[in-house]
DNA sequence: GATGCGTCAAGAGCAGTGCTCTCATTTCCG
DNA sequence: CGGAAATGAGAGCACTGCTCTTGACGCATC
């Protein structure tokens, strides 16, 4: 069965909204995306708009789900690019940051204060876990615990991070943390006039929760 | 001279209408606040609040500085409150995560995605640093940098930490952000299913950050 | 191949927004 | 006391999200 004139049409409207949609994003933040100035950009009046997302908050929950998709996918291609364990950890780091200096706007859309009035849906949740799951995996192939208990609180859901040594668990989320916060914090404008060299300053930060995860 | 009639409406009018808008942040975030609906709760038509702010932008500034005021009086209290300098440290690091949670929108305005096409003005640098300022008095007065070169790149804006060594500025800022990020994730919901006691994985991170900054 | 179903775009309309302008009233100060 | 400044009210503009109705079109079935 050929996808037929309608569904294809239907495809690429959709395709074109969304599009308009990330562009407008990028361009003026999430707050100001309007569904009437996307559909006057796509050449729709307002109201058929409708016809292919259900209101402007579903609009929104498929931009983060596309963002997290993207992010996550530079993350995973960072770390396939081989290298050892410290390069490899690095480099999704700065694949991170990278993307989020691309996409400021939709960096602040998923990983900035929540748009109020506006839960995530559950479809959110398992492209929210790609980054995670890239650090996690490098942690848990090369981290070393140094063979001790672990000094942490027993404070994670269990089997959160399979494979991550249970002493090197704590950190790995401390790790992540760290990662968003200093690209937050750089974004975000909280570096200004205090740190000169972000990408030196970066670097030392990735550096430093390598080490704290046990790799080398 | 009796400050006049005048001057004393003025200033309760201006009050008022700032408990409002803060109220209705706190109630539906930055994005609903609205200069007419705080104009009709205060009993006054919308045209009339322009009298006393001159715009939403203002508004939020407004609220913004106050925020920043509220959270570095709170972690000024919490230094003062004394006690050895580990204690101070983790003291002042649950105050800042407690007036977040008390008001999370207030922290998602002063620490989340800036509001698009709102760029912070000058007003708001003083206030913002207080947090800051205490943490660095902490490291400053108690951080034992180990007689040690520092092993950091040379990334800070001079004189940014006067009375912080070297070896442990980087350090300093890192916490800082690891503060912040830490306090945003729990806030924003990205430990959702992942961390399960909030209360000692955030000590554990504020004691990790404390061993970091030298402290002890 | 004609027909009727379901999808689609368009328009009008509702309630809300930020902001500006005008106008009348009130308070202050010389 | 009278003019100047400050204040509040109202109307109005251009915009928003969203709903409902109306008419046209593609398409599978009879």
């Amino acid at each position: 069965m050929p996808p037929g004139v309608r569904a294809r049409a239907r495809a690429e409207t959709t395709r074109a909204i969304l599009d308009e949609a990330r562009r407008q994003l990028a361009e003026q933040g999430a707050a100001a995306l309007s569904l009437r100035s996307v559909a006057r950009e796509v050449g729709m009046v307002s109201s058929a708009v409708y016809r292919y997302v259900a209101s402007r908050d579903e609009l929104l929950t498929r931009l983060i789900v596309e963002a997290y998709d993207a992010v996550g996918e530079r993350a995973e291609a960072a770390r396939d690019a081989g290298g050892p364990p410290r390069e490899q950890w690095r480099a999704v780091w700065r694949a991170v940051r990278d993307w989020a200096r691309e996409h400021p706007a939709e960096y602040a859309l998923i990983y900035g204060s929540p748009v109020p009035g506006y839960a995530a849906p559950a479809e959110t949740i398992p492209a929210a876990g790609r980054v995670g799951l890239v650090l996690a995996g490098i942690v848990g192939e090369h981290g070393d615990a140094g063979g001790q208990e672990s000094p942490w609180p027993d404070v994670l859901r269990a089997d959160l991070l399979p494979g991550v040594p249970p002493a090197l668990a704590v950190p790995a989320i401390m790790a992540w943390t760290q990662l968003y916060g200093t690209v937050g914090f750089e974004l975000f404008g909280q570096y200004e006039n205090v740190v000169d060299d972000r990408d030196a300053y970066f670097d030392a930060v990735a550096d430093a929760a390598a080490t704290s995860v046990g790799l080398d």
